[in-house]
DNA sequence: ACCTGAACACCGTTCAAGT
DNA sequence: ACCTGAACACCGTTCAAGT
């Protein structure tokens, strides 16, 4: 029982295996991962590192997931919805994960390219370096976020008494909970891009790409 | 040595120790905690119920460090920002606490009141039901994702190689780590608020209270 | 190269025993 | 009521041993 001809594992069942453990329970463990492959603890560390990059495994399975559109050709504010959507869609399909990826830093080569499309919108929108930068934070901040609150327990504020009569309106106007997250995105979403597009407006009133 | 005539513990001291930990290593756990006040890992139990409740009297401490601003009097945009802001700056004091929080559910009152403070200034800028819960929604995607910001490492996009022009030039602007985030949250905000007034401004070209 | 089993240093939580 | 020490079931990671 060692060394078999064919190997019992791969990276790939590795990840499958933790990100369904994620989808079901909302965490995983390397004792878990091995139970559900058939196969030891011990052995998976020849196949990965470690639990870190298990993690960034599922990250990048889930970026890779979203189908990267073109977006060049769109105006710039149709381009950015398209691409935070993008962004945030991946997270959508497997929500428990977020809190898992918030814990770790992202050097990603696919999530760089994804920043590097929304500096380009940016840019071509009339932000400058600066605020490209400050506008990227933002959007960064926004989207996982959201992601998390996909992640969020149905229930997500609940007022305890009768002390909170404007929060308590607005609640009783809720939606089914994943409808509540995707309705908050959307709303979000466009009032950010018309926040920018207020900014763009003040500098100079015509003129644009 | 049982049962002290002054207890060796308090929930406080508890609290007071975890934070530290989590300020120097981002983490913290019960044994050193336990070592931190001197005293037995299992005696904690006697004065909190477990890990979670630590970290939600966490949760409250950096929340209760804020104080409170009337806010009622303020034109509705100032209100929006000076509370988003509180909601925030918490975070800026224990900056690698927020990912402890992102695991777990809100139930503190302190947070309701906020949220209903909130609430009560996006109707007064006249927002209905159902968009104050989706603006209220975004307002904590964007807070929370800004307190991660914080706690994000100090290169946080490292674009590989050269294949990212436009994302490198952005980053060729970039502050001090702590300045970017402060810029890029202050950026979100005004951008956001900004955003709001648009979309109401749509609404009707006249009438506010 | 790839798997196993044992080992290590860490967790959170429970509980009988002591005062 | 409050503290201890031992115990339990879980972690992640390492490493010698086997083929």
């Amino acid at each position: 029982m060692a060394r078999p001809s064919e190997p019992l594992i791969t990276v790939e069942a590795v990840t499958d295996a933790a990100l369904e453990l994620v989808d079901e329970s909302g965490d995983f463990s390397l004792p878990r991962v091995a139970k559900r492959i058939g196969v030891t603890q011990s052995s998976i560390y020849h196949h990965v590192k470690g639990r870190d990059e298990i993690v960034e495994r599922m990250r990048r399975r889930v970026i890779e997931s979203t189908p990267r559109s073109a977006v060049d050709g769109l105006p710039w504010d149709d381009a950015l919805r398209t691409l935070i959507r993008a962004y945030r869609d991946g997270f959508a399909r497997h929500p428990r994960l977020a809190p898992l990826l918030v814990q770790q830093t992202v050097q990603d080569e696919l999530v760089i390219g994804l920043y590097e499309d929304i500096a380009r919108t940016l840019e071509r929108a009339g932000f400058s370096g600066a605020e490209v930068l400050a506008a990227i934070s933002t959007i960064d901040s926004f989207a996982i976020g959201a992601a998390l609150d996909l992640a969020a327990p149905d229930v997500v504020w609940a007022p305890p008494g009768e002390g909170y009569p404007t929060l308590s309106r607005a609640l009783s106007h809720a939606p089914a909970p994943a409808q509540r997250a995707e309705e908050a995105f959307e709303f979000g979403l466009s009032v950010f891009v018309e926040g920018l597009r207020a900014r763009l407006g003040a500098r100079n009133t015509s003129r644009n790409g």
